[in-house]
Formats: C-alpha cells, structure tokens, sequence
DNA sequence: CAAGAGATCATCT
DNA sequence: GATGATCTCTTGA
C-alpha cells in the first residue's frame, strides 16, 4: 500500500509522527530495499533556523518549497547523504528528515542509525534529489501490520540533534522514534 | 564510558 | 574561502 501524495500534504509535525511504523522502499531494477523507519525529525516553515530554507529561497532549498510528495536528498559534511520528505503545500518551506530506519534485508531485523548510514544503506544518493515520491522508484508504503490502538503510545519526543547553531529553534521537540 | 578530531565537498558569502 | 540536518575512530579518565 503506497501512501498517496496527500498524505504528504499534511501538517509536517504530523507527518513526521505519522510516517514512524512505515516502510521506506527503494527499487533498483528487481531489486528492492526496505525498511521500517523508526526515527524522524521535522524541519518546518521559513522561520526555522535549523532548517535551510530559513536564509531563503536558493537552488538547492528550492525543493523544499515546493509541493509535498519528493525526496530532498542533500550532501553533508562532504561524505554523507541525508534523506528528507518534503511536506506540505507550495510555497511553504517544510520536510521530514528520515534518521533511522530497522532493516529487514537480513534474517534478524538490524538497525541502521543515522541519516548517513541510511543513506549508504538505501543507495540514496544526488540522483534521487527531487525524485517523486508516488513515482515507482522510491516511494513509503504501510503494511498491515498496526493491529489496535497504533502504536501513538510508542512514540517518544525529543530535541533535535546537530543542530547547535540554530539558536532558539533548537530546543523545539521535533524529533520522534518509536522505542 | 565520555569527549574530541578528522574526513571531504556542494553551496553560499 | 568558510562551513554544515554526520559517522567513526582515537584518546583519556
């Protein structure tokens, strides 16, 4: 079940707690690499200092201005790749930052912690900026497995990481995983 | 166990 | 020319 672009169009703090539990699918001709996310952290509006589009509208923040339902895919530190879900409506600057995902390539579910190391793990790299998320190449989907109650109670808050330079904005609690 | 430095480049000033 | 939405390894207590 591929979630549909207006699940993407959302409020992004709920988007952002909403998409923990779900399946992150990327298809590499017959192959395909899954995993469940489990970490996620939310950059919202233009005042956002932790965000990059908080300087403005650039080339490479373009994206996060535009509709919701792409992939944000972005070099750090020169070595890594972080992997972001834009969200909401036109014109407003938001995203999803996925942190960690479980694995379930393996025999044993093994977690991968971290945007780059999930990066690597997924084979997400510069090509995949900008890709559609409702495309047949990198798209989330939900499996059925929430029985009752969903797991809402599961879903801790906290601060978000790396972020020191961002003054105020970064005590905000826009940072959710499941336990 | 906690803390710190290095690797390395696209993007912005 | 400076710097960051990171990770891993090394150092020191």
């Amino acid at each position: 079940m591929k979630l549909k672009r207006s699940f993407y169009l959302q409020p992004t703090l709920k988007v952002a707690q909403e998409i923990l539990g779900k399946f992150l699918v990327h298809r590499i001709g017959k192959r395909k690499i899954t995993g469940k996310i489990i970490e996620t952290e939310a950059y919202v509006g233009p005042k956002d200092k932790a965000s990059h589009a908080s300087r403005g509208r650039t080339a490479r923040t373009e994206l996060m201005f535009g509709q919701g339902g792409r992939a944000y895919v972005y070099l750090i530190y020169g070595m890594y790749y972080c992997f972001n879900v834009v969200t909401e409506k036109k014109d407003y600057p938001a995203a999803v930052l996925i942190r960690a995902v479980m694995a379930e390539n393996a025999h044993s579910p093994v977690q991968v912690n971290g945007p780059g190391k999930l990066c690597q793990y997924f084979k997400i790299d510069k090509k995949l900026n900008g890709v559609s998320l409702t495309g047949n190449v990198l798209w989330i989907e939900e499996r059925g497995e929430r029985k009752r109650g969903q797991g809402q109670g599961r879903i801790i808050r906290s601060k978000r990481i790396g972020i020191d330079y961002a003054g105020e904005c970064k005590n905000k609690l826009w940072r959710f995983y499941l336990k």
